[in-house]
DNA sequence: ACGTTTTGAGGTGTCGACAATTAATGAAAA
DNA sequence: TTTTCATTAATTGTCGACACCTCAAAACGT
C-alpha cells in the first residue's frame, strides 16, 4: 500500500512546500490580490496546522507577496501601477548590471545554449502566432539564464525570489502577455551578440533598453486605464 | 514606577520585535557568524516560545541573515569576500539608480536637510578625528535619506531591509570603519550638488563611483587577507 | 584494536489548545 | 430609522507537547 503515498521531497520541509504552493497560487491569481487570508480556513484547506502556515506567511511577507497588520491578519498584496513601475525601474538597474556581468562570466557552452533557446523561441512564435508559452514563461527563461551567467548569487536571489514573482503576478492578473514578440526576440538576439563579443558595457546598455521598452509598454497601458476610469 | 516598564509598541507583534532584536544581534556580531542556532536555547534566553522564534527565523532566512537546512537547523550566515563584492555590485547599481531618482524627486526642504546632515558630519569628523559615529552610522544616514528621496519604496525595502544589514554586519565583524572620511565627505557633497541641480545622470554617476571606491577598498583588503593566509 | 550496529539524548518539524484582540450581532436609546 | 453600546462569535498571537530525525557515544562482534 506504500504506492498510495504521495511522493514527497524530504529535502524540503512541509512549510517550505506550502510556501511555494502559496506563492504560485498568489502569482497565478488563484488567491485574488487584495483578498483577506483566513488562517484557519487556509490551513484546513491545505490540511496543515496554523503554525506551519504562519511560517510560510512570514516568508511571503518578506517577499512582498502578502501584507500583514498585527491583529488584523494577512492580505494578498495589491499591485498598483506605481509599484509596478518601481519594480521595473529596479529590474532595469539590476538586469543591466547582471547582463554586463554575464558578458564577462558566461562560458561558451552557456552562450551556445542561450542561442538555441532563442531559436526555439523563434519557432514557437511562428507556430503559435507569438502567443502562449513564449510570452508567458519563455521570456523568463531567457532572463534566468543571464542571471545564472552573471555569477552573482545575490542578484539572482533578489530578482528570481522577489521581483520576478511580482511581475509574473501582474501579467497573470491583467492577462498581459509579454510585449511585442518579434521585437523582443530581436532585442534578445542583440543582447546575446553583445555577450558573445564579451562587450559588457553594450550588454548592460541593451538589456536596460530592452527592459525600459517593456516598462513604457506598461506605462502606456496605465495611462489608458486611468483614462477609462476618469 | 511606570518608568521602569519597558515601553512596548503594540503595533508590533512579539515575533516582530524578536525578529528585529535578532537582526541587530546578528549584525553586531553578538551572534557570531557561522555559529549554530539552538532553537530551545535561544527561545529560553529571550523568554519566548519556539513557535514565535521560528517565525522570526523564517523571516531572517529570507533576508539572508540565517541559513537553514531541513532537520539540521539554522546557522548565522557566514560572509565571504566574494559575496560581499556581489553585494557591493548590487548596491552600486541600485544606489546609483536611487540617487538619480532622488535628483528628480527630492524637495528643496529635503535637500536642505541633507546639507545640514553633511555639515554635522564635518563637525563630527573634526572633533573625533574622523572616527566613531560618522564612519559607523553616519554613512548610512546619508544613504537612507537619498533612498527616501527616490520615492521608490521597493528599492528602499531591498536596500534597507536586506543589503545594508549585511554590509553593516560585515563592518562590525571586521571592525572596518567606513572608508576615508574626508574623501567620502567630499564625494557626498558633490552628490548633493548634483541632486540640487536636478542632474539625475550626474547624480547616478557620482553615486556609482562613490560606491565603487568603497568596493575597491574592500577588494584591496581581501587581497591582503588572502595573501596573509597563503 | 578496529569497524559496525544500536541505543539514547538532543534538536527540529508539526500539531492542537488557550489567551488576547478584533469583528459581528443584536438590543436599547436618540 | 439610525446610532450607540454591550455581548457574543471569530480570528489572531502565543504557548507547550509530541513525533521524527540527526548525531554521537556506547555496546557488540570480529
Amino acid at each position: 500500500m506504500k504506492s498510495m503515498r504521495v511522493e514527497i521531497d524530504s529535502s524540503l520541509s512541509l512549510s517550505d512546500r506550502i510556501f511555494e504552493q502559496l506563492q504560485t497560487a498568489i502569482v497565478k491569481g488563484e488567491m485574488p490580490s487584495g483578498s483577506k487570508i483566513s488562517e484557519p480556513e487556509l490551513a484546513k484547506s491545505y490540511g496543515i496546522s496554523r503554525g506551519t502556515l504562519r511560517e510560510a506567511l512570514s516568508r511571503l511577507e518578506e517577499r512582498y507577496l502578502v501584507v500583514r497588520s498585527p491583529n488584523l491578519g494577512a492580505r494578498v498584496v495589491t499591485l498598483s501601477y506605481e509599484e509596478l513601475v518601481d519594480i521595473y525601474q529596479i529590474r532595469e538597474a539590476l538586469g543591466g548590471m547582471a547582463c554586463g556581468l554575464a558578458a564577462e562570466h558566461m562560458t561558451a557552452a552557456e552562450i551556445a545554449d542561450l542561442k538555441r533557446l532563442l531559436d526555439e523561441h523563434e519557432r514557437n512564435i511562428e507556430e503559435n502566432q507569438g502567443l502562449s508559452y513564449y510570452q508567458q514563461e519563455g521570456e523568463f527563461d531567457f532572463h534566468y539564464r543571464i542571471l545564472q551567467g552573471s555569477r552573482n548569487s545575490k542578484v539572482t536571489g533578489i530578482l528570481k525570489g522577489g521581483l520576478y514573482q511580482l511581475m509574473r503576478m501582474y501579467r497573470y492578473q491583467f492577462s498581459i502577455s509579454g510585449p511585442r514578440p518579434y521585437q523582443a526576440l530581436k532585442e534578445h538576439r542583440r543582447i546575446v551578440e553583445a555577450i558573445e563579443e564579451r562587450d559588457a558595457e553594450l550588454a548592460d546598455l541593451l538589456m536596460r533598453r530592452h527592459i525600459r521598452a517593456a516598462r513604457k509598454n506598461i506605462d502606456e497601458r496605465r495611462s489608458i486605464s486611468t483614462f477609462e476610469k476618469g
